[in-house]
DNA sequence: GCCTTCGTCAAACAACTGTTTTATACATCC
DNA sequence: GGATGTATAAAACAGTTGTTTGACGAAGGC
């Protein structure tokens, strides 16, 4: 009943040839608002009416070029999954590196730029991510298959082999999860900044943090190899 | 415009004297279920029309003894804060216990009791701190208050003792990020149900990611001791 | 016994939201 | 140059939500 009963894909090909009287870019203005909106505010807590409103598109914009609220917001994650494609080959080292190497670059790119979101061109997709957990829409597969479990498995080879062990003995994947919730801990969030003495979001403090995850990692892990 | 132009506090006194010709115990079954229904789904979406039906209330009865929605919320909140105190002191170990065994019990105690929350009693608690870290109300101050601060400071010193330095010192916050990160990583999510090899919730697997986080943690404090 | 107060109820209100409808202007195709 | 399809616009629609209204009955105070 709802869905593909209007164009869905883009309506008018590439080649700046643009149809009717509008100026014809109306799809591209909502998709940049909306993933601004969404990102900031997630999917249920904005209107169609806010996003039309910031494109200066008429209300309707929406269900012509995307079918629905939803459509609309799925377009935008799958967007976000394009560039976490990219964004995850940032943290990882290349093929041959020592473990102990690749565990250090990944605490010491992902970590800051967690923490310094606010600052970095694509921190939306951060922001849009920690929404999705918060109240998942269809979207969070999306999310979980093209930025999590990447990353999940990535760490996971890195710890197996720190440990010495398989893959899927259970001490890996708790050591993944010490790692990894280190480090999204250092996402901005209003309720940690009310803690005294929790640190600035500066290159210097995220740097400090990223080398006490590191060393406290390492550390713990090698504690855990020894209590197998 | 809004709040106190109804009685606000509980109208009627304590001794069971009820007046008007229902029973009297409206406002608690609705306090109770609104505990339920708020923990489970957040302030924004649970509706008032909801809580009346699962406490069998007229709608209005929301808007006579709480004055609104709100009012309502910052009353369950407050209940909860109430039963935070009383939890925190089960993972505060007697004073003039070592430093080590107060950190073990507190690991002990709060990590299981996060991740086995939906099998404890006062688990709606954790619910609600989640709801409200997702999307803060008004209500986000009384349970930073009443239960992370506690938390933090408590631990804080914990941390500082076995580091050895003074309480505000920048590693004692990380050391602290690290392991409250680690605890609260083990609460119940979808997300995290969805990766392979990510530990059922029982007893057994509570009791052995304790474990986890404490060795983790206890190497990486001296760790992170020695790179003072 | 009257009157006030309290508690409850059904109904309505007002605001907001996603979606649809209808109309219209423009460009392209035949 | 009319037919067709595209893109936009204004308005209306239908559903939900928090809140308010006005009425009614039962207890307590005097």
């Amino acid at each position: 009943m709802r869905g593909q009963r209007r164009p869905e894909g883009r309506p008018a090909g590439g080649l700046g040839r643009r149809r009717g009287h509008g100026d014809g870019d109306t799809r591209q203005r909502i998709l940049d608002e909306a993933r601004e909106l969404f990102a900031d505010f997630g999917f249920d807590h904005v209107t169609v009416r806010d996003i039309c409103q910031h494109a200066a598109a008429n209300l309707a914009a929406v269900s012509y070029h995307f079918g629905d609220k939803l459509g609309l917001y799925l377009e935008v994650v799958r967007g976000a999954a394009e560039k976490m494609k990219v964004a995850n080959e940032g943290v990882m080292a290349p093929e041959g590196t020592a473990p102990v190497d690749r565990l250090s670059r990944y605490i010491r790119v992902y970590l800051p730029r967690l923490m310094l979101v606010d600052q970095d061109r694509f921190g939306w997709i951060h922001h849009l991510m920690r929404q999705e957990m918060a109240e998942p829409t269809p979207g969070a597969r999306i999310i979980m298959d093209e930025a999590i479990l990447p990353r999940v498995r990535y760490l996971s080879a890195i710890v197996a082999e720190l440990l010495g062990c398989a893959i899927d003995d259970p001490r890996v994947m708790r050591c993944v999860a010490s790692i990894q919730s280190q480090c999204l801990f250092y996402l901005p969030d209003p309720f940690r900044d009310r803690v005294a003495n929790w640190p600035e979001r500066t290159a210097r403090t995220a740097a400090a943090a990223a080398e006490h995850v590191l060393a406290f990692s390492l550390a713990g892990i090698e504690a855990v190899k020894g209590s197998g």
